[in-house]
DNA sequence: AATATTTGGTTTATAATATAAACTAATTTA
DNA sequence: TAAATTAGTTTATATTATAAACCAAATATT
């Protein structure tokens, strides 16, 4: 049967971010803006989904005076990505019917 | 970049019910019932969405005298399925940062 | 030196979605 | 004939995704 598909992964912008994050060591708003295409706004309230769910964490400074949002991904992010995937792998390459 | 996530099959009950019948000839509404534990609403909802995207065909007929619907996957089905899952593997397979 | 613009975001309002609850209608059983 | 079952549909609600509006500080413009 079908395994529930983590809801905070299946999410276009959130699976994109995590999808990043997955292959770099960390990566900033502006970075992860520029890759999704999405708003800031919007970017803004899916990174914080993906940090209270404890996937990302993410760490608040200044560079030239401007703020600077940096993200990484966790070992609990990393974890639940895999599992998303594996369990995706089940839609995705279904056994003809038992 | 990443490619748009066609959202008529990024919802988990739609792409179950399309993920079964890429892998038979029909199925009935009952069939579908137990193998995605949806309850009735949400099937009946969710397959009318496909129907209306022309992702699925639905035919209605009696069988001992009781309702019976067919639901069974159009070529524009099997197409959009197909296309979604490369999009997918863009987010899951992803190559290093350029 | 005041005003406008840009940077780098956050908050809030809105529109869309998924889902379950309530409903329907016909059929069968008690 | 009343209750229960089958096979769904419709509607209401709660959640989500998203964009629009907002904010504060820094820099540029007149």
């Amino acid at each position: 049967m079908f395994k529930e598909l983590d809801p905070i992964l299946h999410s276009q912008l959130r699976l994109s971010i995590i999808s990043i994050l997955i292959s770099v060591e960390s990566a900033e708003f502006s970075y992860l803006l520029e890759q999704t295409k999405a708003t800031r706004g919007n970017l803004s309230v899916q990174l914080n989904k993906l940090k209270d769910a404890g996937y990302i964490s993410i760490k608040k400074s200044f560079r030239n005076n401007y703020p600077l949002t940096t993200c990484k991904i966790t070992p609990k992010g990393i974890e639940a990505f895999e599992k998303y995937v594996e369990a995706l792998s089940e839609y995705i390459n279904r056994k003809k019917a038992e």
